[in-house]
DNA sequence: GTCTATACGCTGATAGAC
DNA sequence: GTCTATCAGCGTATAGAC
């Protein structure tokens, strides 16, 4: 059994702890196998044997963020108002994002994400509930663009090089602003701020 | 002279069509000059001929809406208001990007762009005027974020697949008014609607 | 001025020895 | 679990035919 994946061993954090700064500075595609073996100390067919496929290190880089961003997503559907619902998606997300800034740099700025998004079955569908959640059952022109904006400029903040300064208290506080600003959200009465 | 580039061909024309169309469909990383000499029919070496490099072609498929965006950005810093200088250059990116859709999904989508814009001294300036242009001379926290949200965020949304069936006069009309909205400003009292 | 033939060093990936 | 050897494909590059 166990014929990739799964398993821990110390080599195999190892090698993922490696390819997220590599990742992190050079982009996925600009981040070849040899340079992780290279940091590693070890031969490029080392690094296929932890992983069959450059896209499963890339999988394994991100697992943890998407199942932080699973969790999110349910929470969120499991309120009963619409403006629960987004208010609670809206900060899981913007809470995702700034605890995670080189991630969402990698996921932005690579194609290969893409390919990985729109490939896997399961992540799909786990983006379709998000813009169920943003967006409501009704899909109306501007309800649909405000969404792909909310989402796609949260993504993007993570990893503009612009905003690397400001501390994770603000960027946090103001990124929610902005996004409860673009899909017409009064902050919650009962928020504790 | 003309060691490359300048000169016009029908050639040339023929490629960079071929290669805008294959950017648009595989990505830049995904589309190999091999692809492109194949949907010609001619070799990898003939391609190499009209421009030395991948990077090249690259430049000269986006260099039309890279002029049209230092038009707009040249408008926009003539206007005399701050008011008047964030509404013309909303409108211009809302404008090209609704005009541009394939390549704005080929810009957002692609790493090799991002590295082409920070490399590029010119296209770093310009970014830089747009970002002034945007979040005028006071640089706080809230502003900046709300800038980076609205440019990435209209990147975004011409790449998206989900917006695909939306005509271009309501993709323009709600772009507009969500990037207002994004950047607190009012429709102008002038305007036609 | 436009192309073909050929090759270099790199990539991601595979098979099999130790 | 890690290695060597090897593969086809990539972007790049030159020499030379027409």
């Amino acid at each position: 059994m166990a014929r990739t994946s799964q398993r821990s061993g110390a080599a195999r954090e190892r090698l993922l702890a490696v390819a997220l700064d590599l990742f992190a500075r050079y982009g996925i595609s600009g981040t070849s196998l040899q340079m992780i073996a290279d940091e590693l100390g070890v031969t490029k067919a080392a690094v296929y044997y932890q992983f069959q496929t450059k896209e499963e290190i890339v999988r394994a880089v991100i697992a943890p963020a998407l199942d932080d961003l699973t969790k999110v997503t349910e929470a969120a559907e499991a309120q009963r108002r619409r403006a629960d619902r987004l208010e609670t998606i809206l900060s899981g997300l913007v809470d995702l994002i700034v605890n995670n800034r080189r991630l969402a740099a990698i996921m932005q700025a690579d194609p290969a994400i893409g390919h990985l998004t729109t490939s896997h079955p399961a992540m799909q569908a786990l983006y379709d509930r998000i813009t169920r959640l943003l967006a409501g059952s009704g899909s109306d022109a501007e309800t649909l663009i405000s969404t792909v904006m909310v989402s796609g400029g949260l993504m993007i903040v993570g990893a503009d090089p612009r905003l690397a300064h400001i501390d994770d208290d603000t960027l946090r506080r103001h990124l929610l602003g902005t996004a409860r600003r673009i899909m017409r959200l009064r902050p919650p009465a009962h928020s504790k701020r």
